[in-house]
DNA sequence: GCTTTTGTATGACCGTGGTCATAGAGGCTA
DNA sequence: TAGCCTCTATGACCACGGTCATACAAAAGC
């Protein structure tokens, strides 16, 4: 039934897991409230547990989308890769969120590449399986078309934001985003930092060593603490989606 | 049956209209494609048209989202403006172009506003009617998918256009991606030509006044033409969406 | 133990492009 | 015809931030 497109095999090592542990991933997954447990269960059946080290790549780009993802454990960056090599991560995905919303609907290749940022365990659906379950259940159209909705406008917003925002307004806006994520501790390096902001290593470094200065964080090696979130929380500037 | 949240009047001008030429409108309408006739027949139903003049808005940023709005003829641009006045064109629509696919299925407010660059005609269906419709008719749902995949790809790709590329070469991926969708006869103007390609009127102009100085483009007031398409179509550079 | 790699830190340089200014040409209305 | 607005055109200025360089500390690998 497959055409003989140049599909890729899933990467990562399959991974034992639980009708029930799969269950409940999907249980509180972003985007697939409102499904009743029998439901559920279909969808955990579908599914497969693989496990990702850290920098290893979970899909690639211009590759066909055979599955769709959703992340159970560890951390992902979803980021799109420029020619001359620049990459812009625009999603940070942990236990919950889901990898390619958009994928699995067109199958087609997508700009996209996720790489794991820790040790980490995501669940495959094949893609089939996966659109024949969202056609039985309509309301997770709703929640997919809302998810997209913030995607767009979080796309957009940092379009603006490039053209007339300056570097440390930008970073102000990821920090903060962060901080509404993940707490005041970052585990992030300025590299990373810098993908999320659209700008280079050397320039986040002088941006955050003047942050530093201002006393809005402190930072060493991997981690940033933000030891005045108040000072993000300027009015005009709000978080990103992601 | 409605709620007293802040709706706002659609603006324009009610037009008289055949139920079949509504139906026309729709039936080779972006994303309707595989809806039976009967089916289109009750869109266009539900469908009333309204005429709008140059420069007049379509709907504005912050509004609740109560109309699916489609382009019967004219041209409108979607754009994105920030706190400081800055607008990022980033979908220019004719006949047949949806101007709000996310929007109708939540109704929340977003950033975009559409603004009639002639004097337009543009369709307006409430959106509950829309919703149930495409929840009748699952095909659309693909179709949605698939141009907002598109949407997302675009806005990501120009993510990292305004971060590594210079201006000339966003210009030049303007252009090609004009010329795909209007020919070489492209009648808009320097500023509408920044605001797609993200920087400002004067740098639009030095560029213009370079590309001309090459023999790539000749340009008069209000209109541009382009002498060389094939040096545009860099393999490298891909038209946008839109 | 050593070496290598990764992350942080900072200086020097300078090009792109934003801002402000002025000016003229084309089009519209009164 | 005058007056006004829009669009085009171009010069002068300079700051933000990218690039390249060096240095060092911490972690990781062998």
């Amino acid at each position: 039934m497959r055409t003989s497109s140049p599909t890729a095999d899933p990467k990562g090592e399959p991974l034992e897991s639980t009708l029930e542990a799969r269950a409940e991933l999907f249980q509180d997954a972003m985007g697939f409230s409102g499904i009743s447990d029998r439901e559920i269960l279909k969808l955990a059946a579908m599914a497969t547990l693989r496990r990702f080290t850290k920098g290893q790549m979970i899909f690639e780009q211009d590759q066909p989308c055979d599955y769709f993802h959703l992340v159970a454990s560890g951390l992902v960056k979803v980021y799109i890769c420029s020619a001359s090599g620049f990459r812009m991560t625009y999603l940070l995905a942990r236990r919950g969120e889901p990898l390619n919303l958009v994928g699995p609907f067109t199958g087609d290749p997508r700009f996209l590449c996720a790489e794991a940022m820790q040790a980490t365990d995501v669940a495959h659906i094949p893609r089939h399986g996966f659109v024949r379950f969202v056609a039985d259940n309509p309301i997770l159209f709703s929640n997919i078309m809302a998810i997209l909705s913030k995607a767009v406008d979080s796309a957009n917003s940092r379009l603006i934001d490039m053209v007339e925002k300056r570097v440390e307004e930008r970073l102000l806006r990821v920090l903060l985003t962060l901080l509404d994520k993940f707490g005041s501790e970052i585990r992030l390096t300025s590299a990373e930092l810098a993908e999320l902001a659209g700008t280079t290593v050397e320039t986040t470094l002088r941006t955050m060593a003047r942050l530093r200065s201002l006393g809005i964080i402190e930072s060493e090696r991997g981690q940033i603490t933000i030891i005045r979130p108040a000072s993000l929380k300027n009015p005009e500037r709000l978080p990103l989606w992601v």
